[in-house]
DNA sequence: CTACATTACTCTACCTGTCAAAGTAATTTT
DNA sequence: AAAATTACTTTGACAGGTAGAGTAATGTAG
């Protein structure tokens, strides 16, 4: 399991991008990163309802309550134009923040 | 500028790889990564010095103080063997974490 | 020689993001 | 009817990063 510290600031835009895929509802979006880091990563449901509460206030993300299918009412997100602006930011300072990092940890092998 | 959120947590391999490579004194580190990465991230003294306390209290890193030649006296630090091993770890979990992120953050251009 | 810049370290208070824990509620399975 | 699963929310605590202020020694310019 990845440390949340490691992981974290990526949050936001790990978010965004499942969002930018499709509308998803949160507990959808949680069993999705299980899926997809094949359980290296798991957010917690504390921590994906901040990201939301956090997402929203700087209008990078929209809800609307979905119908009910089963279990509780599923309240969806999707993405505003402003935040596939942010998203698209966010995917170029990780690719700087990468690099610089990888100035530290390589030639070491 | 790197924003602190997205360095965080790999802090403490950095300033252990930089201590790995020779002893080394804080000012000294914080001028080392301005340097290598061309200014695109400045280590914060407080933050710094924070590392400092925290490798130190886990035992990763020693201190001792060095002959003064300008400015304040200084005070050095050198890797310990835990310190070498979590260093390794840190290194192999960076590995990870890219993979992963990279998993969300590619095949959008 | 004296003021200023630079080198060098320390401490405190604060902010932000993550998360454990506990709770609410609807639906499905046993 | 009870238990499991789906689904969301809130509160309080904690850890790491940082602004800002302070201390102190050495080098440099006028």
């Amino acid at each position: 399991m990845i440390r949340s510290d490691i992981i974290r600031g990526h949050l936001d835009a790990i978010i965004l991008r499942l969002i930018l895929e499709k509308d998803r509802y949160g507990y959808e979006i949680s069993k999705e990163i299980s899926l997809r880091t094949d359980d290296r990563y798991q957010i917690k449901e504390a921590t994906l309802y901040a990201v939301f509460q956090r997402l929203e206030k700087k209008e990078l993300i929209e809800s609307y309550f979905g119908s009910v299918s089963r279990g509780g009412k599923r309240k969806y997100y999707r993405i505003t134009t402003l935040g596939k602006a942010y998203l698209k930011e966010s995917i170029e300072e990780w690719k700087v923040t990468k690099n610089i990092i990888d100035l530290f940890m390589e030639g070491l092998d």
